[in-house]
RNA sequence: GCACCCGUAGCUCAGCUGGAUAGAGCGUUUGACUUCGAAUCAAAAGGUCGCAGGUUCGAGUCCUGCCGGGUGCACCA
C-alpha cells in the first residue's frame, strides 16, 4: 500500500468513528460515509452530512423520527476525541463540522519531507496496469489531435504511478493499415520512387521540413489523387485499386512494396517518438500490427471465439460469408446492421477482430507472445522495445510485456462502438476477467476554431463559418502540426524570457523557454475534461496568462525564489520551531495564536488546500480524469499568488509568524511542484 | 431510425460518489510595482444551471418526456 498522507489518515479515522458511533448509538451499519469540504473555512475543515441519512434510516428501522441536529449532537463526542481534531460543531440543519488542530497539522504536513520522491511502497508487487496511448498512424506528422491523446495518456500514467500503481506504457503501431498504404501509393505512383529513392530523399530533407512533414503533404496529395484532383469529388475506383494492391502487398510481406512500407512507417514512428519526447512522453513497448498478423494472433483468437460461440458464420442475407459478432448495442435497420463483422467474406479480418486479439494479449489471455527487440534508448537509459515476428531477432533481455490486470485504451470517443465490441468479446471469452478489465479511456476530438482556420489560410464555407469548430482532416492536410505548435510556443516563451533575464546564456534561455512551452501546451490540453471538444484557438493555446501552465509554474518559481534569498539560518530556525510544535505544547500554542489572528483563516485555507494533493491524485486516478489534477494545480497556484501578495516572508519581524509563513510557503512549493510534475510539467529555477 | 456525449455568466469551460450563499479563465470597467519577480494581485458588472414534470429532508448533479447541438451505427482503421 501507498504511504497514507496525514490528511487521508485523519479522514479515515473520522469515518471509522462515525461508523462505530452509528452502530453503537443507533444500531445502524453505514456502508458509505460521505465526507465533504465545507464551502467556507469558518464552517470547519471537513463536514459529515451523515445525520440526514441517519434520520431517514432510523425512521425506516423504528418508525420514530429524530431531528438531524439531535442525531449530530449524539455523534459529536466520538469525533472530538480523535487526535488532531480541535473541536466539532453541529451547524445548519445537522451538519457535523470538524475543525482540525491547525498547529499540529501544519507541523505534521511540514515534516512530511517526501515531496515527489515519496516512495510508493513496492509498486512491483501491485497488479500491472497497462495504458495504451498515442497510437498514431505512421504515415504523416503528428497533429494537435494526436497530442491530446498522448498528453492525456501520459498524464494518466503519471497519476497512476503517483498513486502507487505499477504501469506499462504501450504505443500501438498500425504499420500495415490503409493510411500507410496511402502514403506508399504516393511514393510509388505520384513520385515514381522506389525504396532507395525514398531513403535518398529522407537524407536530403532539411531539419525543419523532416520526413514526417514531407509525408503530411504527400498524404494530402494522395487524397486528391484518389478524387482526380477534386477534394469534394467521388473517389476513382481505378485509383483505389492501386491502394488495394499496395495494402495487399504490405499485408503479405516479403516483397519490395512491403519493404518500402516498413521503411516509411518506422521512420515516421521515429519522428513521432522524437516529437513526443519534446513533451516528455515515453513508452515501454511498441506492439505492431504486422506481428499481430504474422504471428497469427488473430487465428488463435478466432478459434476461441468460434469455440465459445461468441461469433457466428452468416450463410444468407447481406453479411453472407462473413463471421459476425451479434450485438444489441443499437438496433439494426435497412441502412445499418446491428451485428459487427469480424471476418469479411473474402476471409480477411477487420480492425475490430485484430483489436480483440490484441486486447486478449494485453490481458494475458491469448496464450501467444511477440518477439521483442530494442527500438531506441532514451538519454537516461530507459529503453523502448518494438515487437518483431522474427524469432532470431528476439532479445532475451526483453522484459515481460502484456498480461495486465486492467488495460486502459486511450482512444478517441468516436471509436466507442468498436471499443464496446472488443470489450464484450473479451468478457465473453473470459468471464472471470470480465468487461471491467478493459477500459476505454475516451476523449473528445480536437477541432479547429474558425479563427484558427483563418490563420492557417484555410477557406471556409458559409456553413462552416457559422459552426463553433471545424474538424481536422489528415486526408485534406487540414490541421496544426504538433512540432509547429511546439516551435511557436518556444519562440513565444523565449521572447518573454529574454525580456526578463538578459543575463542568462543562450542555452539557459532556450532551456527555460522549452519548459514553459511544454507547461503551456500540456496544461492547455489537460485543463478540459475528457468529454469536452477542444476548439483549438492559437491565441488561447499560445497564452501564458490566466488559467495556463506558465501561470502555475510562475507561482512555484516565485515560491522557489523566496528560499533562494532567505537566510539559511532563519530557515533552519523556522523548521526547528515548527517541528517542535509536535512535542512541545507551548510552541504549539504560539503557532495557534498566529492562526487565530486576523489572517489566520486565510493562511489555514491555503494549508488545507495544499494538504489535499493525495486526495486529488487518488480521485484523478479513479475517475481517469487528469483535468481534476490540472484544475487543482491552478487553484493552488492562485491561492499561493494571493498569499505571496499579502505576506512578506523575508521581512516579517515576528519570528513565530515568520516561521509559520515559511512552513506554508515550503509546503505549497513542494505540493505545487509535485502536482505539476504529475501532469508532466516541470518548474524552472527562474522564468 | 437506434445508441452514446453535451446544453451552467457576453465567450470558453469547472462543479468530486446528490449537500450549506452555483465557481474559474478570457473579455469589459476601475484600482495596486521604492517591497521575497506585475507572466502578479484586488474590486465591480455579469445566472429562470435548455424546457417541463418526478424522486428526495435536500437536485446544476438522479429518473422520465420534450427542444437544441455533436458523434457513431463500413466486408475503413
Amino acid at each position: 500500500m501507498n504511504t497514507r498522507s496525514t490528511l487521508l489518515n485523519l479522514h479515515a479515522q473520522l469515518r471509522e468513528r462515525v461508523r462505530q458511533a452509528a452502530q453503537e448509538q443507533f444500531n445502524i451499519a453505514l456502508e458509505q460515509i460521505p465526507l465533504e469540504v465545507p464551502p467556507r473555512v469558518e464552517l470547519g475543515d471537513v463536514a459529515f452530512p451523515i445525520a440526514f441519512e441517519l434520520a431517514k434510516r432510523i425512521r425506516q428501522a423504528t418508525g420514530s423520527s429524530r431531528a438531524p441536529r439531535q442525531i449530530a449532537d449524539i455523534l459529536r463526542p466520538a469525533l472530538e476525541t480523535v487526535e488532531g481534531v480541535e473541536r466539532v460543531e453541529v451547524a445548519g440543519a445537522g451538519y457535523l463540522n470538524v475543525f482540525f488542530d491547525r498547529a499540529r497539522l501544519l507541523a505534521e504536513l511540514f515534516s512530511e519531507k517526501r515531496s515527489s520522491t515519496r516512495p510508493a511502497a513496492e509498486p512491483e508487487a501491485r497488479p500491472k496496469r497497462i495504458v495504451e496511448h498515442t497510437n498514431i498512424n505512421p504515415n504523416k506528422a503528428a497533429h494537435i489531435g494526436h497530442l491530446r491523446n498522448a498528453v492525456l495518456g501520459d498524464a494518466f500514467v503519471r497519476i497512476l504511478r503517483a498513486a502507487g500503481e505499477r504501469v506499462e506504457v504501450q504505443n500501438y503501431i498500425d504499420n500495415t493499415g490503409v493510411q500507410v498504404a496511402d502514403t506508399v501509393v504516393g511514393f510509388i505512383h505520384l513520385e515514381g520512387m522506389a525504396l532507395s529513392d525514398v531513403r535518398a530523399l529522407d537524407q536530403s530533407l532539411p531539419v525543419d521540413r523532416p520526413f514526417d512533414y514531407y509525408c503530411w503533404d504527400l498524404y494530402a496529395r494522395v487524397g486528391l489523387f484518389y478524387r482526380n484532383g477534386d477534394p469534394d469529388g467521388p473517389e476513382d475506383p481505378e485509383k483505389l485499386r492501386l491502394r488495394a494492391e499496395v495494402l495487399h502487398a504490405i499485408e503479405k510481406g516479403d516483397n519490395e512494396i512491403a519493404e518500402l512500407a516498413d521503411y516509411v512507417s518506422m521512420r515516421i514512428v521515429e519522428c513521432h517518438l522524437k516529437t513526443m519526447e519534446r513533451l516528455g512522453i515515453r513508452y515501454d513497448v511498441l506492439p505492431r500490427e504486422s506481428e499481430i498478423l504474422h504471428l497469427h494472433f488473430w487465428e488463435r483468437a478466432f478459434e476461441r471465439l468460434k469455440a465459445a460461440g461468441v461469433i457466428r458464420y452468416e450463410t444468407e442475407g447481406r453479411n453472407a460469408g462473413c463471421w459476425v459478432m451479434p450485438t444489441d448495442l443499437h438496433l439494426g435497420t435497412e441502412e445499418h446492421e446491428a451485428d459487427k463483422i469480424l471476418v469479411r467474406s473474402n476471409g480477411t479480418v477487420t480492425y475490430a477482430g485484430k483489436d480483440i486479439a490484441y486486447q486478449l494479449w494485453k490481458l494475458g489471455l491469448l496464450g501467444l507472445d511477440f518477439y521483442y527487440k530494442p527500438f531506441r534508448t532514451y538519454p537516461d537509459g530507459h529503453r523502448v522495445w518494438v515487437t518483431t515476428s522474427d524469432a532470431r531477432e528476439h532479445d532475451p533481455a526483453a522484459p515481460k510485456f502484456g498480461g495486465g490486470t486492467i488495460v486502459y485504451n486511450v482512444i478517441d470517443s468516436r471509436q466507442s462502438y468498436t471499443q464496446e465490441v472488443v470489450k464484450r468479446a473479451v468478457a465473453a471469452l473470459a468471464p472471470e476477467v470480465g468487461a471491467d478489465a478493459s477500459v476505454h479511456l475516451a476523449y473528445e476530438m480536437v477541432a479547429l476554431s474558425p479563427a484558427a482556420c483563418e490563420e492557417l489560410g484555410i477557406e471556409l464555407s458559409e456553413e462552416d463559418r457559422a459552426r463553433p469548430f471545424v474538424e481536422m482532416s489528415g486526408r485534406k492536410g487540414l490541421g496544426v502540426k504538433a512540432d509547429d505548435l511546439i516551435d511557436q510556443l518556444e519562440a513565444g516563451a523565449l521572447g518573454e524570457v529574454e525580456a526578463r533575464h538578459a543575463d542568462l546564456t543562450e542555452e539557459e534561455k532556450r532551456a527555460v523557454a522549452h519548459e514553459i512551452a511544454v507547461g503551456a501546451l500540456r496544461y492547455f490540453l489537460l485543463k478540459w475534461t475528457r468529454n469536452s471538444v477542444i476548439a483549438f484557438d492559437f491565441k488561447e493555446a499560445l497564452s501564458f496568462d490566466g488559467e495556463t501552465g506558465p501561470y502555475c509554474q510562475y507561482a512555484a518559481v516565485r515560491a522557489g525564489s523566496i528560499f533562494r534569498k532567505l537566510d539559511p539560518e532563519v530557515r533552519e530556525r523556522a523548521a526547528t520551531m515548527i517541528e517542535d510544535a509536535l512535542r512541545n505544547g507551548e510552541t504549539a500554542d504560539l503557532l495557534r495564536r498566529v492562526f487565530a489572528s486576523e489572517s489566520g483563516d486565510e493562511l489555514w485555507t491555503l494549508v488545507m488546500l495544499a494538504a489535499r494533493l493525495e486526495e486529488v491524485i487518488a480521485q484523478a486516478a479513479t475517475a481517469a480524469e487528469p483535468a481534476h489534477l490540472a484544475k487543482y494545480a491552478f487553484q493552488l497556484a492562485k491561492a499561493f499568488n494571493l498569499f505571496y501578495h499579502r505576506h512578506r516572508i523575508i521581512g516579517e519581524e515576528d519570528a513565530v509568524k515568520q516561521a509559520v509563513l515559511i512552513a506554508i510557503a515550503d509546503l505549497v512549493r513542494r505540493r505545487l511542484t509535485e502536482a505539476l510534475n504529475t501532469l508532466g510539467i516541470s518548474v524552472p529555477e527562474r522564468m
